[in-house]
DNA sequence: GAGGTAAATTGACCATGGTCAATTACATAC
DNA sequence: GTATGTAATTGACCATGGTCAATTTACCTC
């Protein structure tokens, strides 16, 4: 059960190749890393990769999990929404964000369950946080009576997660020529999902 | 724009692939299907079960949407539910089957989305079938005041879609050593999205 | 049944992610 | 400083899905 703390070169090793796989995915975009690539141009060897992430994935995720949680901070600040338009309005720069490339959508639909333990993954976070964030939304709308009432804020949370991915989903099967967005799939969903009851 | 039909060698070529497929599906489950296994004992070569088939995954499209499709026929010959709960209860072999494999889940979701045109594929057909088969449901049960009618019946059938994903997303990144099924997990949800308006 | 043509199949080859026994670098005790 | 144990790294190797120019097979026409 004891474990020494990581040497300084292990920290150096790892922020490297964070920095080589940023700014291949800010140049050339999620889909086009490569481990060879990653590992090339930090001048490690494989094996070093997989021994500080767990698979590609879990790379990718530490990435993405940075971008996302970006993007909360944005939601955050702007305080509580005004109407349930106003909550799109609030998920569309993410949405678009995840829009942008499958693999996005994969790696977060991946690590996106454990709304419970293992807190330790980048990603997990961000999830829990974004329902959190959410939840404390719904609440006060609630109290607002700006939407129902009749099931819990974390419930109703939980709903507009599944809304996204859903959307998000259909986004990615679709020839979208038309100006459609993920966003204005959105709304439909979270109007009837949220509206107050009578 | 014309083309031939298929001879007979390939059509039984295709036919000997897919039954070696689904026997060592059933025998080994989803996952632990191999390329390499499937042409060897079908006794072609690697090439041509990707002339059959546009990837692993399109092979897998076929097998699974076979289920998929036998899950509806149970599904639709049960008659309309009679109560929101009885829905869940109607879904809960498919779920069930989606929820015994992660690339069943994987392979449902990517082929999911096109509810509009490219009818050819399994997959695809399945999916418009089981959206059509919910919003009937849905109509009728609207009629009967089971459900809401402050929405169409089609957004409710694709919410339930969205549930559908979202429960089955979580039992994957879940240890579920409870007793907790995805079914009921579904539950709620579908209450909250159904339940007529006061 | 010869020749031509398109369909069907082949299998060597490639791309890419991932593994692990062996090796090197570091820290700590003496 | 030297020994010793552990952390960190290495890179040859493997697993697996996928490609495509070349080859074989079937069909059609005269």
């Amino acid at each position: 059960m004891k474990s020494r703390a990581p040497q300084q070169r292990r920290l150096q090793t790892r922020a490297k190749l964070l920095e080589v796989a940023g700014q291949i995915v800010t140049t050339q975009g999620y889909s086009a890393l490569r481990v060879d690539e990653v590992v090339e141009q930090a001048g490690v060897a494989k094996g070093t990769l997989f021994s500080h992430f767990k698979d590609k994935d879990g790379l990718l995720a530490v990435l993405i999990g940075a971008q996302v949680m970006g993007h909360l901070d944005q939601m955050e600040a702007q305080g509580v929404p005004h109407s349930i338009e106003d909550i799109t309005r609030r998920l569309e720069p993410l949405l678009s964000f995840i829009a942008t490339d499958r693999v996005i959508f994969d790696v977060l639909l991946r690590y996106s369950g454990s709304t419970g333990a293992k807190v330790d993954e980048v990603i997990t976070a961000g999830f829990i946080r974004q329902i959190t964030l959410f939840a404390s939304w719904l609440s006060e709308m609630q109290q607002m009576g700006l939407v129902r009432t009749d099931t819990s804020a974390e419930l109703l949370a939980e709903g507009i997660q599944a809304f996204l991915n859903h959307v998000l989903a259909l986004w990615f099967c679709m020839e979208h020529s038309n100006e459609e967005t993920p966003a204005t799939a959105l709304e439909p969903f979270l109007q009837t999902w949220l509206r107050p009851v009578n």
